[in-house]
DNA sequence: CGGATCGTTGATCAACTTCAACGGTCGTGG
DNA sequence: CCACGACCGTTGAAGTTGATCAACGATCCG
């Protein structure tokens, strides 16, 4: 089942099957159902996700009582609150199914031990977070260079497979404005 | 002078003060004046920069043709346009010197080569890695929960050194707004 | 000393939010 | 398998936030 993993390990380091096949037994295989938490607000942010199959998202509770999501995660995304995770800290985030998902994951000792037995992974994980960086860069970039029309025409445009499967107050809240305005730029496009 | 990066270094891996001095040979050392540029829009991304004194910044024109800046660099930080260095490619980005700083630079070529050498240097670099994702996101999180004022008022609690050393129109360029609307911010404090 | 650059102020304007109300649809329990 | 309630998308009116433009004063640097 977790062939997944492998292959996208394989993808940026040259480690051996032998290797791979005890890398694999760090980790932990599970599913949730939609909208079940796999983390919450309060809580010592304990592991490192991996998504099999499936859709997560994360999100925390604004100043106002609503739902911000800042990050969605589908197939051979990581995705866990960073700064909390590296601490150990507690998290002002949740992290929630979308859909049913199922994946891996690690929780910090694991993962520390696992660098440590497998140095090579130190490369993998060296991408995975040079990627995630560069694209958040990108990110945002596009949302200081736009309007919130804009981001959502050219976001519909790179991700149309996104658009349709999320639904749209959660593509609103991630887009950063409310669902009642991207309702109307949606009704603008139509006519 | 860089006993400065093998410091920074020696934070995240214990790598031998013998193979630290090699390491260091693969970094050029120069200085740049304030307002030179490092890098330019258009050309192929070619360094990775790691501050040692002064201050840089990174910047795109927009499509009013104004300078959006979307990162500083001070001491003992690294930057480049991440996403075109990894991949060789043209970057929209402009890096400048705020004021005279000094700095480490490595090509692409180079820092690949460092790492085949050095792989305990892939430790460092996903630390660096790692830790700038999750500033990124924390700052992410800040521009999409607070307004334009708060956002102010909260970096100039958490940064007060950088509100004083960078000039306004910097400073309102890279938190996303207008030098005019900073200023009234401001005058709306002081009274 | 003089010009260019930077910060300030005020008026007008556009983008986006908020609030309230309505209709459709999805899924759950009877 | 139907009915009901909860949730979701849509619409429109009114209100805010922050941008734009223009003009002026201060300051920095050659």
């Amino acid at each position: 089942m977790s062939k997944q993993l492998k292959e996208h390990i394989g993808k940026f380091t040259n480690i051996k099957e032998n290797d791979l096949v005890q890398i694999l037994k760090y980790f932990k295989n599970v599913s949730y159902g939609k909208k079940e938490n796999l983390m919450v607000e309060g809580q010592i942010c304990k592991y490192h996700f991996f998504v099999l199959k499936g859709c997560l998202r994360k999100f925390y509770i604004n100043d106002h009582g609503v739902e911000q999501t800042t990050e969605f995660a589908i197939e051979n995304w990581w995705i866990t609150d960073h700064m909390a995770f590296e601490r150990q800290r507690k998290t002002d985030f949740y992290i929630q199914a979308v859909e049913k998902t199922d994946l891996l994951m690690i929780d910090f000792k694991s993962q520390e031990n696992l660098l440590n037995e497998y140095p090579q992974m130190e490369r993998y994980f060296r991408f995975i977070y040079q990627r995630g960086f560069a694209a958040l860069q990108m990110h945002l970039k596009h949302f200081s260079n736009f309007s919130k029309e804009e981001i959502y025409h050219m976001f519909a445009k790179v991700q149309p497979e996104f658009v349709k499967r999320v639904p749209q107050y959660l593509l609103a809240s991630f887009l950063g404005f409310t669902p009642e305005y991207l309702s109307e730029i949606r009704a603008k496009k139509r006519s």
